[in-house]
DNA sequence: CGGTTGACTTGGAGCTGCTCCAACCGGCTA
DNA sequence: TAGCCGGTTGGAGCAGCTCCAAGTCAACCG
């Protein structure tokens, strides 16, 4: 697979996936006798899972930690599942944040709605 | 109020109040004789409710236009609404987004947890 | 009265995480 | 042989802060 095929089926764009080459987020990525990247099916699950981690938020010091973890091998199965698990919990407070947000937009555009009728100071 | 009882009082940082003052964020902040900044009760409901729209992802810019109209006055309360009402849809897709994170990540931690004993290809 | 402390002021540099661009290269088609 | 396509690299630019240096002013201490 080529860069903007790897693209199309991670959902990063290919800047994005040679930024994270780049920045030591990827395992090795083999090269054709062109010298272009030729992403295998391995390759598109990490930046798949890669795309949902920055999609929420993780820091790429963060990816980087995981990425180096699983280069290093199976021996490092339970510090990558902690930070997942970490991540997971980091989503529950992300979505306590949206419902607060939520609720205070409601109010706010409640008062909007009221028409005037009611007293603001 | 001081900046940083203003800062304590919303949770944006003092930085980032000043930094929005100068990108035209907030309405005008009195000063008092010494030069230093005067937040009232307004401005620091203002300053909160920026607070959360910018804690849940709305860009800058549509933060400027939001100040813009409510500069403008009562007339602008419609587009104002419609600005809220679609952050409220915002939010709602990234809660979306967060679920789907999860999901995948609880496979994944799945995956780890099964001991080695599923063949993974 | 002079000196220190502390909260503020401004302007500007630095950081993260991309995103875009110029300049270039190799392979394929006409 | 030319033109186009899909890559390559290095580097600039951008959003949204965050931090820092240098300066000002008020208040308090001795």
């Amino acid at each position: 697979m080529r860069i903007s095929e790897a693209a199309a089926a991670c959902g990063l764009s290919a800047d994005t996936i040679r930024y994270y080459e780049k920045s030591g987020m990827l395992p090795e990525i083999r090269r054709g006798a062109d010298g272009h990247r030729r992403f295998g099916k391995q390759d598109i699950d990490w930046l798949t899972l890669l795309y949902w981690l920055r999609e929420t938020g993780m820091p790429m010091q963060q990816m980087r930690r995981f990425t180096a973890l699983a280069k290093a091998g199976a021996a490092t199965v339970a510090e990558r599942r902690e930070i997942l698990m970490d991540h997971a919990d980091e989503l529950d407070r992300r979505r306590d944040l949206l419902d607060r947000c939520a609720a205070v937009l409601a109010v706010k555009i409640a008062s909007y709605d009221d028409g005037g009728t009611a007293r603001r100071p």
